[in-house]
RNA sequence: GCGUUCGUAGCUCAACUGGAUAGAGCGCCUGACUUCGGAUCAGGAGGUUGAGGGUUCAAAUCCUUCCGGGCGCACCA
């Protein structure tokens, strides 16, 4: 349990206990009752918000509320140095030393696990699912690493996750791929001229599937594509996923499941599905209404099967088949997803691309309807990458084929750099990714800035000859914190906030800004020695005060668990 | 037009699902290297949180009307 659940379970019970003496008539739950990180510039420890509540539903000036409580908490808790109420009626609490003694001594004790919230759920996280007619791009980096990022999260808080992708292998897409495929071994084999259109797919790896294809079916001839399609699809997909895979791979990223929408689609899942939802009336034979703002002279009223989803808070209803009655992508979505619910997740996320925003409400609008609202789906939206270098913006041009691969930024910059960056924005926002700086040693890039402070502590045990595990001993009687000291402890007892919040909202960015706030902090101590000299760590080869040691080592210890959910290394020397 | 998302310091962004005096980095100005690794640090200037209205003890955060940017918008995937 974190820090801020334990005072604020203590809180409660003793203002249950006291509710007569406190003249409290409602306690309505302690809902909203929160204990959280005061501001910085409060020398407190702890601060609680539960006078403002109570005092609110019960009608009673929240100053004096809070003068009662803290006199029933200095009474009966003694872990406590110091209560002071402030502002509109906040408790701000200040720990003893023997409190803070325990502190540190359960941080280091508890290295492994400090900071979990514990839960026993099972996820499922469907991402990347980049389409497999080509390699990876920037943008699906961010969102396969938004998801790794996210499942060994919830996973360091004892949740069971399953990470998992969906092939689109299915459809009019794959056709046009493999016909690139095939234009591109005619002009290999036999001279031919490709000749670029807006179906095809121009990219260079298409040659190099080309020629793989080649050199494993001597034999074959490739003079009709009807005939060689099957064959040339099943090489087409084997060796695309084998790029994405290679890229997954080296950006630190294994999924679990890799979903087939073609398997889909033979196993009649899709059917299933329709047949399931049609038993419910949600799927009806009807007419779609023409989009607004269209002119109705394009528009051909057609019969079709229909999901109504605006029973499920959708804008409109969707059409699950096409004009020649095969399905709609959005159909074999549904099977798909109605196979995620019959296996049975507590929860289901989905992390999209920015262009996929649209459907998101259809989705989910199935998502309910396939478990009679039971499952719930979270589609979480990772938005747009837009790369620099020299200062200047590189465009992409998917019509050219020419876009910053996956692979362009791997040959360039570590992933371990990529990972940390791409998470040090709010999913939500677009994000600048400038190639210059993320190679750079030193403040400007918060990577380096982060490990580095390891790498300083590391070098601080190495010089006084002991582990980082060592054990360290605090000494109630002559135990002081420095101000700055008192600081960092604090950020360090934030942790388990930041991973509750983190994992709750599902925003992992929180942990990489929270890890360059701990490190400035750091560094900031670090350097103290160089305006006093009173403030140097070592004297003599000797630490000057074990609480030294203890501060440093719980950085250590949050620096090394954060960087763990972030899936970046941090070395021990730089 | 509809939906969705964002708008916070000169620039790029945070802000603990409503909290206290809205915080960082870059840039700008001023300082600290006989170093426990200066690959760093200390200090300063910089704000009507796009605008107006509302909800309340409390709003960047919720509601509402505008303004402005991104993305999407039958039968593609």
């Amino acid at each position: 349990m974190s820090i801020f659940e334990i005072y604020i379970n203590k809180i409660k019970e003793l203002i249950k206990k006291k509710q007569k003496n406190l003249e409290l008539k409602n306690l309505n739950d302690f809902k909203n009752v929160t204990v959280e990180v005061p501001p910085s510039n409060f020398d407190s420890d702890l601060s609680c918000n539960v006078s403002l509540i109570l005092g609110k539903i019960n009608k009673k000036n929240p100053k004096e509320l809070a003068e009662k409580i803290k006199k029933i908490i200095y009474e009966n808790l003694n872990d406590f140095e110091n209560i002071e109420i402030a502002g509109p009626g906040f408790l701000n609490f200040k720990l003893s030393k023997a409190s803070l003694i325990a502190n540190i001594n359960g941080i280091i004790k508890n290295r492994e696990t400090y900071g979990r919230k514990n839960s026993n759920k099972t996820y499922n996280i469907e991402f990347v699912s980049a389409n497999p007619t080509g390699p990876m791009h920037v943008g699906h980096c961010r969102g396969a690493i938004f998801g790794d990022v996210l499942a060994n999260l919830l996973k360091f808080n004892g949740n069971k996750v399953t990470k998992e992708y969906y092939i689109n292998d299915y459809g009019n897409q794959i056709y046009n791929f493999v016909k690139s495929v095939f234009l591109r071994i005619r002009e290999i084999k036999y001279d031919e001229e490709f000749i670029n259109n807006e179906d095809l797919y121009p990219g260079e790896y298409i040659i190099l599937i080309g020629k793989k294809i080649i050199d494993e079916n001597k034999n074959e001839k490739f003079d009709n594509f009807k005939k060689s399609f099957e064959l040339l699809k099943k090489y087409s997909l084997k060796y695309s996923m084998e790029l994405i895979k290679t890229d997954l791979k080296n950006l630190g990223i294994k999924h679990d499941i890799f979903f087939s929408e073609s398997v889909l689609i033979k196993n009649k899942l899709v059917d299933k599905a329709v047949s399931h939802l049609r038993d419910k009336k949600f799927v009806v034979d009807g007419y779609l209404k023409p989009p607004k703002g269209e002119t109705d002279s394009n528009w051909k009223k057609q019969k079709r099967l229909i999901f109504k989803s605006t029973l499920f808070g959708d804008d409109t209803d969707r059409a699950l088949q096409k004009n020649d009655s095969s399905w709609t992508y959005f159909a074999n979505d549904i099977g798909y997803h109605m196979d995620k619910v019959n296996r049975k997740y507590d929860y289901l996320i989905n992390v999209l691309g920015a262009d996929h925003t649209g459907y998101i409400k259809r989705i989910t609008a199935a998502v309910s309807a396939i478990s009679d609202n039971k499952t719930n789906l979270d589609c979480k939206v990772c938005q747009l990458v837009k790369l620099f270098k020299n200062g200047k913006p590189f465009k992409m041009s998917k019509r050219a084929g020419e876009f910053i691969s996956a692979k362009d930024l791997l040959d360039e910059v570590d992933k371990d750099a990529i990972r940390f960056i791409m998470l040090n924005r709010s999913n939500d926002v677009e994000l600048d990714f400038d190639f210059d700086k993320i190679l750079e040693k030193n403040k400007e890039n918060p990577v380096f800035y982060v490990q580095y402070s390891f790498a300083r502590i590391n070098s601080l045990f190495r010089n006084l000859n002991k582990k980082l595990d060592y054990d360290i001993s605090l000494n109630i009687k002559n135990f002081n914190l420095n101000d700055i000291e008192a600081k960092i402890l604090r950020k360090v007892l934030e942790w388990p906030k930041i991973v509750e919040v983190s994992s709750t909202k599902l925003e992992p960015h929180r942990i990489t800004y929270y890890l360059y706030e701990l490190a400035t902090l750091f560094h900031s101590y670090w350097s103290m020695g160089n305006e006093d000299f009173n403030l140097k760590f070592i004297e003599n080869g000797k630490i000057k005060r074990e609480e030294i040691l203890a501060i440093v080592s719980t950085v250590a210890i949050v620096v090394k668990r954060g960087m763990n959910i972030l899936g970046v290394s941090l070395p021990e020397q730089m």
